[in-house]
RNA sequence: GGAGAGAUGGCCGAGUGGCCGAAGGCGGUCGCCUGCUAAGCGAUUAUACGGGCUAAUACCCGUAUCGAGGGUUCAAAUCCCUCUCUCUCCGCCA
């Protein structure tokens, strides 16, 4: 969430952002309700004060055996009126609260401005995507008649958009799984964990995803838990109210997890392959930084995530999302794009986001600075990279004529020494 | 799942109705002392919110906070209820 006291303090710039995000926020109903709401508190603290004074006076002359009767009496009023005012404050709080968690966060200057997509400006490409003496075939045409992915059978079983990975293609997804993880583990420095599947609501407002996006989560009926959408939500959560030493900063976690997601709303998109599936595999790249440096630690990790495609030899291009195009608790968002030839196109395969102090605001995760003050970190993740779609865009790029898949070299060992992916 | 114990500051730990934002210790910070080091002495050291004063996140005042939420009371860390979590024993289990 923004700092209230900012919002309070610069409404216009907040709702000149919001204009460049393009997002509806009740920003002038907020504000009226943080001031009726500093009004009603000034009054009740009044009168706190006031009990609390009195309330002494009442225990000295109880002791010195006088009577009271008249004080308690009064100090019983003025308890009445405390009551009613306090559950006044409590509903503009709830008011106001759910507003400010409503509205996104601030996009950082450096992007480009713009409402939708088309504004994203390409930052960089790198590798040439290859050309094809045939037309190139579709990820989930290549494993059907690999018998390496069975989509029909995953809908059987489960529903739409969940797949089976059979034989030497679930082989490849677990390779890419632990040749990513050793990667950011053994040469860019992160701490691996696995963290739980599932998590409270609480988790899921630190980083952003409730209150306002329940619909696209899956819940368990029996419980308060929800599946992640991605380990962003169990590793940020991982120091929820917690401080931190500024020494340790910043701190580098990876993990592996499933991530579920009810794609609410992307009915008939990607409809066919790996690209949206309700439960895909992915590792997760999550930075708790120092908001002096929390910009360059965006940029090493984008970098970090880079590599594995540069490793993976498939090309791909980083763009920066425009104000209108950035996810809500993001202020900067670069998508890596890997090229998917039978798409003809680039598509996302990681996004990595600062989210400054959104989350850590909410999810009250602060360091101590050298004065001894706790401040609010950086948080910053991005996908290190999407797997099921990693193994798409190798099934794509490194297809042959005769409908096999080259390994990568770099998976080889991991394949157990598998060159090809052949019938 | 059954039985019991517990949750207090950065950490350990005392505190069963008012003088408790909370003893004591550890750790941290500042100062003193000691020709290094170790030790010692003194002081200081929670957070959020609101108000005042400001260049100020500095200072002053107030309110709240002793796992969370509710209740009793003039007054709750302390009494009552509900929930969450932790530990011990038993059962079950990959």
């Amino acid at each position: 969430m923004l700092d209230i006291k900012f919002v309070r303090e610069n409404p216009q710039i907040v709702k000149e952002a919001m204009e460049k995000r393009g997002a509806q926020v009740r920003l002038d109903e907020f504000l009226s309700l943080d001031e009726e709401r500093r009004r009603k508190l000034a009054e009740v603290e009044q009168l706190k004060n006031n009990r609390n004074v009195v309330s002494k006076e009442i225990g000295l002359l109880k002791k010195e055996g006088k009577n009271a009767d008249e004080l308690v009496e009064q100090m019983g009023q003025v308890g009445e009126k405390i009551k009613h005012l306090d559950e006044e404050v409590k509903q503009i709080d709830e008011k106001s609260n759910e507003i400010i968690m409503g509205i996104p966060n601030m996009p950082h200057a450096s992007l480009p401005i713009g409402l939708n997509e088309s504004y994203n400006r390409e930052e960089r490409k790198w590798g040439e995507p290859r050309k094809f003496a045939y037309e190139p075939k579709a990820h989930w045409d290549l494993g059907e008649s690999l018998n390496i992915l069975d989509f029909e059978r995953g809908a059987k079983v489960t529903g739409a958009r969940f797949a089976f990975y059979k034989g030497l293609g679930a082989r490849l997804e677990r390779a890419l799984i632990n040749f990513m993880l050793d990667i950011h583990t053994g040469e860019h420095g992160y701490t691996e964990v696995i963290p739980p599947f599932m998590v409270n609501r609480n988790s899921m407002i630190g980083t952003g995803q409730l209150p306002k996006f329940e619909e696209d989560m899956f819940r368990i009926s029996n419980s308060e838990y929800f599946l992640i959408p991605t380990a962003e939500v169990p590793v940020t959560n991982l120091y929820r109210e917690e401080i931190l030493e500024e020494k340790d900063l910043p701190i580098l976690h990876c993990a592996y997890s499933p991530c579920f997601r009810a794609e609410a709303g992307a009915h008939g998109r990607d409809t066919r392959g790996l690209i949206r599936q309700h439960q895909f595999n992915k590792v997760e790249l999550v930075k708790f930084a120092h908001p002096d440096n929390s910009y360059e630690e965006l940029e090493k990790l984008t970098n970090n995530a880079e590599k594995i495609l540069q490793l993976l030899e498939l090309p791909y291009r980083v763009i920066t999302l425009a104000t209108g195009d950035i996810g809500f608790s993001s202020a900067k968002t670069y998508d890596i794009e890997v090229w998917l030839p039978s798409f003809n196109t680039y598509r996302e395969i990681s996004s990595c986001s600062n989210f400054e102090d959104f989350q850590a605001r909410r999810a009250n995760i602060r360091y101590r600075d050298a004065k001894g003050k706790p401040r609010f970190v950086h948080t910053i993740n991005g996908s290190g990279l999407a797997v099921g779609r990693t193994t798409s865009a190798i099934m794509e790029n490194f297809q042959q004529e005769d409908g096999s898949i080259k390994v990568p070299k770099v998976l080889q060992h991991y394949m157990g020494g598998v060159e090809f992916i052949r019938t």
